[in-house]
DNA sequence: AATTGGCACTCGAAGATGCCGAGTGCCAGA
DNA sequence: TCTGGCACTCGGCATCTTCGAGTGCCAATT
């Protein structure tokens, strides 16, 4: 026998009862809160395939059903419609994000704003260095033997770096270098610029060789390094309202909020603003296996150079927090294209 | 009826016991583990005192007993000694904090390092900015209406703005107030700076004024800005170890940990590293007053320029929460001193 | 063939009950 | 001042009972 419409049906009022209420739904409040049209008996038939069907389970014997894993993967891709946000959330957004003053701002802002809209915890990776493009590097001599590597990207993301020299290094050759290093790469993507200034150090004297080198090598170095992944997050106190599954498990959940591997992995690669990744339950990693991730990704004018979102209960509210995400993103999106 | 050697033994009895086994602690019990000499009828006795005195308190009616605020404060002033750290915590904080390349990297390295100790909540906050002092200042043109400007303190900490200027600017005047704001400020405490750069404006023809002035002005927005004061939170995860009393207020205590604000008020007013504040349970604002905060200041050569401590129970271990907490803030020190 | 009301059954949640024992306070004696 | 003895209190725990929500199945109806 397979889904017909109205089974699909009844599989949607006890997603959306149990998101609302918690509690697992039994076959008579389903036909008192929603115009199903058929009595407690029929729904209970269609309960026992859609349960056949491993989409709804029951927690004991005498209880009522909760959506599974499968069950609510097939309630975002079929059976939910986005929900439109409300103008309070709509002005909420403008109103958060419209002060930002510069990137860190724009990011500290925004995953403040998701934690809030989606009451859970929000996820902000900061824009990826390698998939941006350099719009400036600077050299600042701040010692003889002591320089300053300040790079800017698209984003408006300044990268800076101190380079303890090997030995003394005069002004002008580090004017000369700032002026060939700046010509080789900008424009350029960061993960093209290794080969961009490969050979630099061979346009140089000798002598100055082991200085160019050292600066070549420090500005690779940052390229690569952990601070091309940072991630805000925020909304952690809303995992106490994620419910008792979490009560014994939220030790596993904090730590993984901590851990930059983890949350990297969580994020994922930074899809287009316009698409969206839900992961639910089991498909995420160990720890987050009784979590869902709702992610997208965001950058000036659809480029996507990063990627955010929120983690919250596989039992969260899909099309409202789906909104939510996409709704920031693009807005996030538009702020970081106006900025460049 | 004062309290005399005996009872003061009794009462460190209770909070080692107590903190070691989370809970209420009984006279038998008392008198098997510990060698005081008498009888659990004596310590009943004793008890009571402690009891009359508030600095122990019953639960229930035939329950053991619990140190109050009182009694962990009279313990934390009179009663404990300094738990010397073992090799191995020791070798931990060398080899955790002996990598790190930058201040950032120092201040990550630290808050997980403090969180791995003492296994509760750390926090430390960046070296503020307005009690260092001025390494250097740079200003580099982006493009004609657009200056990076740049600041270097001592503890390494690099500060950078964008600042958009009314109109175009040659660089031959940039150059120049770069070497009067540079002269002017180089070697001050940013508290100062204020003052300093006040008249530069004046120095300039009438008509270069509006530019500068707009320099000037982002540069004493920067000292007062947000980003001043930075912090650091790690190890929140060990909330979950902090015991019954705190399951109901984990999000008001996760909340509290997300907000800067009550942050800075708990690391308060930095003190010399080698002075260290315990506040406990109530002593702390509304949110915190069912937590111990253990802080103390930290900065190159025995500045303070920023705080750092951690955030536990007030059922901690104290003796060695300070100990870890000193020396990791010592070290901390060195490392800061060694880098200007 | 699908739907429905009826009905027996299951089983967890929530109280009620009773016991156990840790811990106390008090007292009389050393 | 300390100690052993003793009666008392009361929370925790295990056990038992009750209650009812929810189910599955079946025979009757459409």
């Amino acid at each position: 026998m397979s889904l017909d419409d109205r089974k699909l049906e009844v599989l949607r009022a006890i997603v959306e009862d149990y998101v609302s209420t918690q509690e697992p739904v039994g076959s008579k409040a389903l036909a008192d809160r929603h115009q199903l049209g058929v009595s407690p008996a029929t729904i209970r038939n269609d309960m026992a395939i859609l349960e056949e069907e491993g989409l709804i389970a029951q927690p004991h014997t005498s209880a009522g059903r909760v959506p599974t894993d499968k069950g609510y993967r097939l309630f975002v891709d079929r059976l939910s419609t986005i929900k439109p946000l409300s103008p309070a959330e709509r002005r909420a957004i403008h109103s958060f994000l419209d002060g930002a003053v510069d990137l860190d701002d724009v990011v500290a802002r925004t995953v403040r704003l998701l934690a809030q809209l989606t009451r859970q915890v929000a996820v902000v990776q900061y824009p990826s260095l390698s998939r941006s493009t350099i719009r400036h590097v600077e050299l600042v001599p701040l010692s003889p033997a002591r320089i300053l590597l300040v790079m800017i990207t698209d984003a408006g993301r300044v990268e800076q770096r101190i380079v303890e020299l090997p030995s003394d290094v005069d002004e002008q050759l580090v004017a000369d270098l700032r002026a060939r290093i700046s010509g080789a790469v900008q424009g350029l993507e960061f993960s093209a610029v290794g080969a961009a200034v490969e050979s630099l150090p061979t346009a140089f004297e000798h002598e100055d060789r082991v200085t160019v080198s050292a600066i070549v090598a420090t500005l690779l170095d940052s390229l690569v390094e952990r601070r091309e992944e940072r991630i805000a997050v925020a909304g952690t106190a809303n995992i106490t309202r994620f419910g008792h599954e979490f009560d014994a498990a939220l030790a596993p959940l904090l730590e993984a909020l901590e851990e930059q591997v983890v949350l990297l992995k969580l994020l994922g690669e930074a899809t287009s603003p316009s698409t969206l990744t839900v992961r639910i339950g089991h498909e995420n990693p160990g720890q987050l296996s009784a979590a869902s991730v709702v992610t997208t990704g965001y950058g000036p004018g659809d480029r996507a150079l990063a990627t955010l979102g929120v983690v919250g209960p596989t039992r969260m509210d899909y099309p409202g927090t789906i909104a939510s995400v996409g709704a920031v993103a693009r807005y996030v999106s538009q702020i970081l294209a106006a900025n460049s």
